[in-house]
DNA sequence: TTTTATACTGTATAAATATATAGTATTTTT
DNA sequence: AAAAATACTATATATTTATACAGTATAAAA
């Protein structure tokens, strides 16, 4: 990394203290008057020069459009740990919360919004085993072959996914379970979210 | 906390991805062009309702400025990873540590005081994989049957540990890899500690 | 020595954004 | 039964904000 000058260390400083206290970067006027700039270009040129070192990224046209890099653990969020899930209840209603944990967002690639504790070993073959906790990403965005939260018309399971036109299938990762199909014109089946991880307790 | 209404849980959840992905929260016209409301004011009023509901506060007179409340300073302490152990190098000397990552303490059994990322494919059949996290709890102590982590002569290995009187075996689990025999009258090796779980990134 | 980077002031403005106001309709609470 | 909360569309606008342009001056690199 190149070496920054003490006024661009500034800027940067003055960046993180925001983001850490209010929750969102500066505008190029909020760090004038922190630095006592006179100019927004001021800090207009110096946010330029962190962006050309990659320390910085500026979405273009967009307000407080400043995210620093390789940012680090900013604040390890709570999140719930799914056991089993009442049948006809949304995944995080409170009564399907075993508990809650602490973990540092960079751990994983994606936002974590739960953890689902697994039941069952049909995915033993890929090492995941029972009472594991699959972190997952709430999205019903999905690649072929994405380890998914798939909710069916009576339950949840998380199976490698696969679509193809209207056909759903929900394929395990042991061979003494059958991979399940859903016909989408018939049965509704729905996405909740693709698992990012693991954490497993010995 | 009151509950929040399936809208608003959806209208939380953008704010939370915009913060994850961009850095920074959305505006009112981002929140309504992801959720596929026609009018600002649709984002404004739950918003608001929000608010209300102490789950986010909203500084007036500025762009972006939603920030979510209740993120509470994760204090599970920051533990090292170890890449490459160098040889003859102590496992936990810096060059060795690759990153940190903060834990909630009571995710595992026992205090966690570093991870190891796995090299190699000698404990597949035991759901540990190439890259996995292995929490290491320090402790020369060990029951037959552990997995532990060993400093042999010439390398630091992990793999499940079996003592009988001068004796070592070091078992992996995988069936193209040997167990390694080891005769303390002849040869050093020296528990380092034992796995107490794991962490997976997919 | 010439160029490039740093470090600003000062002015201007198009575009982004928050936010108010006016409605409509449905659901929930009191 | 009335009030309040939810859940929006639609329009308008003052303010915030990014960002460009014109300068000045100094230090560092080519």
């Amino acid at each position: 990394m190149k070496d920054l000058t003490a006024q661009q260390s500034k800027v940067l400083n003055c960046i993180e203290e925001s983001i850490n206290k209010t929750g969102f970067p500066p505008t190029r006027a909020e760090i004038c008057q922190k630095l006592g700039f006179k100019s927004p270009n001021a800090a207009e040129s110096h946010l330029r020069a962190l962006e050309k070192k990659d320390i910085i990224s500026i979405a273009g046209g967009s307000s407080r459009g400043i995210s620093i890099k390789n940012k680090k653990s900013s604040l390890g969020g709570s999140v719930p740990v799914i056991g089993l899930v009442a049948a006809g209840s949304a995944t995080l209603a409170s009564e399907n919360i075993e508990r809650e944990i602490n973990v540092d967002p960079s751990l994983f690639s994606r936002n974590v919004d739960y953890f689902l504790k697994v039941k069952g070993l049909s995915m033993i073959e890929d090492g995941i085993y029972e009472d594991d906790l699959v972190a997952i990403h709430k999205t019903n965005d999905f690649k072929n072959g994405d380890l998914a939260v798939v909710r069916t018309e009576d339950d949840v399971t998380l199976k490698y996914i696969f679509k193809e036109n209207h056909k759903l299938l929900l394929k395990p990762a042991n061979k003494d379970f059958d991979p399940i199909h859903i016909d989408l014109r018939n049965e509704s089946a729905e996405v909740e979210g693709i698992g990012v991880g693991l954490i497993r307790k010995n």
